[in-house]
DNA sequence: AATTCGTCTGAATTAGATATTCCAAGACGA
DNA sequence: TCGTCTTGGAATATCTAATTCAGACGAATT
C-alpha cells in the first residue's frame, strides 16, 4: 500500500505529536526527499526520536525507509503523462526550435514505419539475402539519395553481400547491363519521377531481376514498376526541415530493413556474426 | 535525465572501479534500495570513499540522492510497463528484435542529445555561420563516418556556406594547407584516434583554424585538441546494431546543429531562405 | 487524595552511514 | 628518468539514524 494512504489511514488513533508529523508528510510529500528525521524534526519543533519511532510505528524499518517509499510513491503519481521519455525530454527542451524538430522526425520516423509493414520489410530483407546467395545487390541513388544508398551499400557489404553502388546513371546502367535473375535493383529517388532511373528500373526487369524502390509516399511511375515498393512519409512546410525530415525517416527504414536482414532468420544470423568477425579480423592487428 | 541513462552514457570513459559500480548500479538497480554505500562497496570489494566518489562525479549530491534518485526511476519505470500496455504489445507485435531497434535508436539519440548541451549546439552553429561568412568550412571523415560528413556538407553548401568536404587524409591534408583564422574544420572519427586526423587537427589549429570535432563520447586525443568537441553516445552488444545506433546519434546530432544554424539568429534566417530560393530556381525550370 | 501503571516525549547516547582528507601507487608526458 | 596528474583506498570527520533512559502527564485503582 502507499505510503502516504497508510499515514492517512492511521492518522485518526494518533497522538498529537504524531498526527503533526502525518500532516506534514501528506502535505508536503515532496520536500521529504531534502529532509533528514532531524530537519524534519526541527521544522515541526519536535525532537528527532519521535520522528523515528513514529516511521517504525508505521512499519518502516526506519526513517529512510519511509523516505525513499514515498519517493517511490510521488514517482509512480505524477507518471501519468511520462509516456515516451524521449518525447518528455524533447518537449521540455523545447527552445528555439530545435525542440520541435526531434518531435517532428519522431513524427515522420513513425508515420514511415507504419506505411510499410512488416512484412514488406521481411520481404525485402529475404531479397536482399537471397541476392547475397545467388547474385549481386545493385543500389542507385541520385543528389541526396546518393548518401543513404551508399551508406546502405557499405553496410550489404560487410555482411558478406556483394553489392554494386553507383554515383551515377550511366555507370548504373552499365553495371546493370548485364544483370539477371537472382540480382536485386535498389532504387532510391526521393519523387520517383527521373527519367533515367524508370527507364534503368524497366530494363532490369525485362532482365528479370527484382526492382526495389524507395520513393516518397506519393503514387510515381519509379514505385508504379517495383516488385517491392519502399515508401517514406515526411512533411514540413520549412524548406530546410523537409529534408532532415525526409532523411531521417529514410534511414529509418533502412535500418529497420537491416536489422530485419540480420535477425530475421537464424541461419542467416549466425553466417552474418561469422562474416563480421572476419572483417573485425582483417581490420584489428 | 534518468540516473541510469546518465550512468549508461558515461560509463565508456570510465575508469576500470566506477565501470564496475556502474554495472553492478546498471544490473542490480534494484537492489540499491537496501545497499548503503558500504554494503555497495563491500559487494564489489572496492572502497566505500570510492562509491561515494562515484557518484558524486556524476552530479549527484552524494550517494543517498544517487540511491534515491534511481529509486525513483524504477518506480517510474514499473508504472510505465503497466499501464502502456498497448504500446507493450504494439512492440512485441513487431518481433524478432526490429520493434527493440526503435527503442534502443531513440535511446542513443536521447543519451546523445543530452551529453551536447543546447550551448554547444549554438557555439557550432555559430562557429560555422562565420565560416560561411569569412572563411570556408571544412570537413573530413574516413571510413563510415564519411558518409555523414557528406551529408552534412552538401546541406551546408545548399545553405550559402562554402564547404570543402574530402573522403581522404591525403586531399583534405591538402586543401587544409592554406587554411588560416575564420576557417572551421569539422572532423569526424567515431574513436578520434586516427593519427593522421589529429595531425591535421594539430596543424589546422597553428593556422589559427577553429577545430570542432565529432567523436565517441569518450575521451580519445582527437576530441582533446578541439576547440568544441561534439559527441555521440550510442551502446550495443549485437555488433551490427552498435554502427547502427552510432550512425542515428550522429545523424541526430547533425540535424540538431543543422537546424540550431538555420534558426538560431533571425537574420541568418532570412538570409539562409532567399538562398535555398534561389537553389530551388536554378533546378527547377 | 495518593499511588500506581502505562504511555508519550525528548535529551542524551550509541551505532551507523556518509563525506572529506590525505597519501601511495600507477599512468602519462616531457 | 623525472615531475605531474590521476586514481583508489585508509583514516578521519561529519552527519544521520536508532536506542536508551528518564521525566511528564493522565487514567485507573485503592
Amino acid at each position: 500500500m502507499s505510503p502516504l494512504v497508510k499515514i492517512r489511514s492511521e492518522r485518526d488513533q494518533m497522538s498529537a505529536v504524531e498526527r503533526r508529523i502525518a500532516d506534514f508528510i501528506l502535505e508536503n510529500a515532496q520536500l521529504l526527499r531534502d529532509y533528514s528525521s532531524q530537519q524534519l524534526a526541527n521544522a515541526l519543533g519536535i525532537s528527532q526520536s519521535s520522528v523515528v519511532k513514529f516511521t517504525q510505528k508505521l512499519g518502516f524499518k526506519g526513517y529512510p525507509d519511509l523516505k525513499y517509499s514515498v519517493g517511490e510513491a510521488i514517482a509512480r503519481a505524477d507518471n501519468g503523462d511520462a509516456t515516451h521519455v524521449a518525447t518528455k525530454a524533447a518537449e521540455a527542451h523545447d527552445e528555439s526550435g530545435v525542440g520541435s524538430l526531434w518531435r517532428r522526425k519522431s513524427e515522420a520516423e513513425e508515420e514511415t514505419r507504419l506505411i510499410n509493414t512488416p512484412d514488406t520489410l521481411q520481404a525485402v530483407a529475404d531479397a536482399m539475402a537471397t541476392a547475397g546467395a545467388k547474385g549481386k545487390v545493385f543500389m542507385i541513388g541520385l543528389g541526396d539519395d546518393d548518401i543513404y544508398a551508399r551508406s546502405f551499400a557499405l553496410r550489404l557489404s560487410l555482411l558478406g553481400i556483394p553489392t554494386v553502388h553507383n554515383f551515377d546513371a550511366a555507370r548504373m546502367a552499365a553495371s546493370v547491363s548485364a544483370a539477371g535473375a537472382g540480382d536485386v535493383l535498389l532504387v532510391f529517388s526521393e519523387h520517383g519521377n527521373h527519367p533515367a532511373l524508370c527507364k534503368i528500373g524497366r530494363f532490369f526487369r525485362e532482365r528479370r531481376g527484382r526492382l526495389i524502390t524507395v520513393t516518397r509516399h506519393t503514387s510515381n511511375p519509379l514505385r508504379a514498376l517495383a516488385d517491392i515498393a519502399l515508401l517514406v512519409s515526411a512533411h514540413d512546410d520549412r524548406p530546410y526541415i523537409q529534408p532532415v525530415l525526409y532523411q531521417s525517416a529514410l534511414q529509418h527504414l533502412l535500418d529497420g530493413v537491416f536489422v530485419q536482414l540480420c535477425e530475421g532468420d537464424e541461419q542467416r544470423h549466425v553466417q552474418l556474426l561469422s562474416n563480421l568477425e572476419r572483417v573485425q579480423q582483417m581490420l584489428d592487428p
